[in-house]
This record gives structure tokens, C-alpha cells and sequence, in this order.
DNA sequence: CATGAATGAGCCTTCATTCAT
DNA sequence: AATGAATGAAGGCTCATTCAT
């Protein structure tokens, strides 16, 4: 498939430096070929775009943001990474074109972050509402989560992740720190 | 200065798309003079980071790591937000390339991430020791407080942390998280 | 009809920027099937070339040529008025050929131009021997006669004559002179 | 020159089948060359266009256009001719543009036609009024003009005209026509 | 016969880099 | 040191033509 080819080669070289030559010979066709299904090379990196969003298992992180307790939490973290392992390259793309072209940004922001974002939120409300958490801002809480997601991608891409066992440590002592916090001297 | 403008222009176009015609501009000189001080134009873009580097006040990340207390998370985060925001074009710039390119993933990891991750990590082990902290892993939290920190820039980029009052809201939640952890049931 | 799409679209955007899927989708059919009837792209032109040939009534240019009175050749010159405006697609492209290319500037020529200033010049000289027109050159005549068809064109296409009004003053105006003169001081 | 370059390849090939490579090799400079000094492709053409009209002797055409006699009228045939030998390649170039793009229609048609067409006609309007015309109308007399301008370019392009003898020819004719009409049976 | 997806050569244009002044 | 004109390789994209269905 042509954008699978385009996913790898953008991966590699970046969007800008990457040539629809060799993302025809990777996926065996003519350049020609490329301009039948895609308008552009820029259509083909939103194309890229639509099919992470559209690989999203919203409906399994439904399940998994009504984190009430380590497991739960330690749960939502790991499905996470296995996702962000599974389209590390389409990610590594698009942030890359993120971080320097405002309309990816928003574009990204719509379609991924903003409705994940809501989606734990409203997770969060109810359980605080249950008081299975603290009484804290919904809206805060599911923010800092996806700074962390976020933050768990670049240091993923920066090489300190990728070592499953680094993760796993990482995550248990999120888990931790989300359960009892960390700053011993506030308890006493 | 060619930096200032070589910033500039990278942040609104990405190093790619920026042409060296558009830098000399910028920068009211010729192109000529722009390879008189830098040998490529990819050497402009090392150029940035490395000022970067300098830029970055490890003495005062120093202080500020000594966190012990609600006060001093809160400063040091609030300190690193304002660096980010300060540097802001240029850290977008370099973290655009580091998606795309190994290399530069590596070299910015040992210039900037590990030194201040290491500072961190000798701090907190210190405070662990003291009693100050939960005895957790020190690598893993300092590891936490870059994720958090590259998560944010994220975020920043996104446009979810260019108010500073929703920042500020973060932080403190942050911060409480810190102290407290969030999930309430653990308590019982 | 293929032809009939070929004829648009050549007019509209010249030959080398016409592109054979506009013609297939005006003509309502595909690409292929223009393949099944023109070897070439070139030979669509050549055969709107023909099919214009093969519209020129040679015999009532016959008739009309031998004029001899303004009415004969106020007709004559109202009758090629008319047929160029309802070929005037045509025309255009095929001119449009001829100034860049030799080979259809011949073509043209023989196929056209040739007939019918020989039809033309044959009897003008049977009306000069008869007395009817003065001892001229029938050559140069006709020429003439052509070299006032042609120039016609040209003013059509900038827009000078596509007001019959225009049209038709001008072509009082060279009844006139041809039947007078139109300088003067010559007479006394 | 470039513009000389482009003149004789876009005469041999038309505009849209010359490449800037032939034109850049014609020209003895590289491609990137021409773009410092023209915009695009149609850049080249209008500035073909822009030089030719910067070519045409006005005041010359003026001080011909005063016809009343013979000669006068043969001397402005003939400096006509002339000018139109001299720059058959880019007349032939610019034609070819007109045939199929209105845009170049009206452009040359406003830079050069209007221009000489009212210039002849005011000559002309003088000249009826001293009486050294027959009081025909002045505008259809200059469009005639024109027209034969125009049918004896596009009678050279064809091939019947490059030899100067057959034009000579022509040109005594036209001139006898202007003086005594052509239709003997009228003066009777 | 008709179709239209696939092809790939070729084009216009850009731009990092050089170098004579 | 500064300049900026010249370079030419390379890239995105088009489109006439083919051919399997």
C-alpha cells in the first residue's frame, strides 16, 4: 500500500526531504500511480493522519480512562505505549510536522488529542463524583495525563524508552506517585 | 545576528522548507555571508542548538532540583515553563528534526536531556537519602520530570499551554499529585 | 462525437495544453476509446483539420468568386465572414499550429489555401479577359482577396469583428475601394 | 541573450513544447539562471512581447501613415513588410499565443493594434478632410489596414510571401486598388 | 469495442552552494 | 570580509499512451 510506503520513507527522511520517487519504488508502483489516489505529497500525509486517527480504539480507552485504582491506571499506561509502539513512525512524522506548521497542529489537536481528552474527562468527573479520586479539576488531571503521553512519546523517539524494562519501571512509579504522591515531608 | 533570523525562520517554515535566501534577508546580509560563518546550512541548524545549550542556566536547574517541597516543585516547574517559552521557536525547531532524525535525537539527548536529567537524579537520590522523599526510584522520577517537561512543550505547542492561567492550573495539580497522589481509594 | 470534444478543448487551452482526459470527458467517453479512433494526439488535430476541409464548399466559393459587381463581392466577402464564424474554433487552433510549425503551415496550405486562391485566381481571369474587372494580375488579385480573408480572421480573434456592425462597415468600406480606389488626389 | 533564446525556440517549438532547458542551453546559461531573471515560462513570453512592442517605430509608422499618394502608400507596405521580416519569430510566437489565449489577445491587441489602428486612423481622418481622400470612414480605413497587415503576415508565415518578388508584387497591386478600384464594369 | 488504472519520461521550478569581484 | 549572480542537481507533478479486464 502507497501509505505504508509513504509512512516509512517519511519516517526516515521527514516529510520535506522525503521524494515521491522513493516512496513509489518502496510500494512498487510509479510515481504516477501516486497522483491516482492522492492528490499531492501533502494529501498523503494527511492520509497518514486519517488512518492513525482512524486506528484510535476510542472505545477501548473508554473503557480503560475509568482508572480507579493502580491497576487501572497502570493499565491505561500500558495500552497506551503498546499504541504509540505499534504507529511510532506515523507519529514521529506528524509531530515532527507539528512542531513547525501550526495547521498540523490543530489539525492533530482536533482530531486526536482534544477527544481523548474529553473522553478521560469526563471518566475523571464521574469518578471523582464516586470518590474513587481526590475531588481535583477533571479538566487538569486528564490534561497532565496526555502531557505525560506526550512526554512518554518524545522520550520514547530521544531512545530511553524503548528498553521495555525502563518502561515498565517508569510506569509503576507513575502508578505509585498517582496513588500516594511523592513528597514524603507533606505527610508527617 | 544569522542565528536570530536562522531561528526565526526554521520555527515558521521548519529547516527544510526555510531557504537560505530567506535568512539572509532576515538577517540583512547575503547569502554569501551567511557561508562565510556557517559551512552548511545544516550547520546553522547545530548552530542553534548549541546555543541552546548554553542558554540552558544548569546552576540554577541545580538549585531548583532540590525539590522537597510543594515551593520548590512549583518553582522548578514554573522556571522551566518560562525557558520553554523563552526558546520556544528554537525548541520547536530542533524537536521537529529530532522526530525525523537520529542523530539529532542522540545529540540533543546527551547535550541537554541527560545532563539535566543526571542533575535531577543526583538531587532527588540525595533527598531520597534524606528522608525528604518516598524511597522511590531516582532515575525513574527524574525520568518522570522530563517526560512532564517534554510533555508540556508538546502541549505548549498544541496550544492547550499558551494560556498561562490553564499552565498555572496544571502546575498546581502537578504539584498536588506530587504530594498527595490522586487516587483516593489507595487512602483507605 | 470525439472531435467535436477535441475541437473545445483545443480551442479553449491550444493543442499542447490539452489534455486528452478533458477531451474523453467532454466527448463522454474514456481515454481508451480515443485511442481506438485517432492513433495520437496529433492525429486528433490533423483530423479536425480534415473534417474542416472537407466543409469548405469549394463550389460556392466557385460561384461567388466571380464577382464582377460590388454585390458579387460584397457576398463573397459576407460569405467567408460566415463561414468562419461557425468554424472559427477551428480555425483558431489550427492557426495557432501554423505559426509555430511548418509542417501544418504546408498542410494548411495545400489542402486550402491553394484550391481555393487557384479557384479564385481562374476566374478572376476569365472576368478580366472579359472586360469585367481591369487588366491586373489575377494572382496578385487573389492573393490579395486572401491576404483580406486571413487579416480578417486575425481582427475576429482580437475581438475587432465580432460585432457585425464592424463587420459590415468594414466590408462596405473595402466594396468601395475596390470598386473606386480610395485616393483621391489620383483621380484629378 | 535569454530573451533572444527564448525567441528562437519558442518560434521552433511553440510556447508550451520549448523547454526552459533548450532555451537555457540556446542561451549558453543554466536554467536557474533565466528564473533570476524572469518569473516563470509565460514571464519569457510577455517579455518577448514587451520588447517587440518596444521595437515598433511609431513615429515612424506617423510619419508613413500620412498617405495620399502612391508612393506614400507603398512606402508604408513596404517599411510594414520590413518590420514584419525582421521580427517574424516573435510575431510568429506571439500569434500562436493569440489564437488560443485571450489574454494574449487583448494584451497585444491594446500594446500594439489599438495603438497603430488610431494612429493611422487620425492620419487618415486629416487627410479625407484636406481632400486628399475620398471621404470614406477613417476607422474602417485604418481596421482595413490592419487586416492587410495582418493577411500578409499570416500569408508569409504560410510561404507565399518570403519571396520579395511575389510580395512586390502584391504590394503594387494593393496599391492600384487603393488608387483606381479593381471592378472596370463600375466606371462606366 | 470500451474502459480507466498504471506507467514513466519529462517538465518547470527551487535552492543550497560557489566564487569572481 | 561581504556580495549576489550563476549554477545545476533534484523534486513534485503532469499527461500521452498502453493494456489487462
Amino acid at each position: 500500500q502507497i501509505l505504508d510506503a509513504a509512512t516509512e520513507v517519511f519516517a526516515e527522511k521527514g516529510f520535506a526531504r522525503a521524494t515521491t520517487k522513493e516512496i513509489a519504488d518502496r510500494a512498487d508502483v510509479s510515481e504516477g500511480t501516486i497522483y491516482n489516489y492522492f492528490e499531492s505529497k501533502l494529501e498523503l500525509l494527511l492520509g497518514l493522519s486519517n488512518r492513525l486517527v482512524e486506528m484510535v480504539p476510542f472505545d477501548e480507552f473508554l473503557d480503560l480512562a475509568a482508572f480507579d485504582s493502580d491497576d487501572a491506571l497502570r493499565a491505561l499506561l500500558q495500552f497506551r505505549y503498546a499504541f504509540t509502539c505499534e504507529n511510532e513512525a506515523t507519529i514521529r512524522v506528524i509531530s515532527s510536522e507539528i512542531m513547525i506548521n501550526p495547521a498540523m497542529a490543530t489539525r492533530y489537536r482536533e482530531q486526536l488529542v482534544v477527544p481523548l481528552m474529553d473522553l478521560i474527562r469526563d471518566s475523571m468527573q464521574a469518578r471523582i463524583e464516586a470518590g474513587q479520586l481526590r475531588p481535583v479539576d477533571a479538566s487538569s488531571l486528564s490534561l497532565f495525563l496526555s502531557v505525560i503521553f506526550a512526554g512518554t512519546f518524545v522520550h520514547f523517539v530521544l531512545g530511553d524508552l524503548q528498553n521495555k524494562a525502563t518502561w515498565d519501571e517508569l510506569s509503576e512509579l507513575i502508578v505509585g506517585v498517582f496513588r500516594d504522591g511523592v513528597i514524603a515531608s507533606v505527610e508527617a
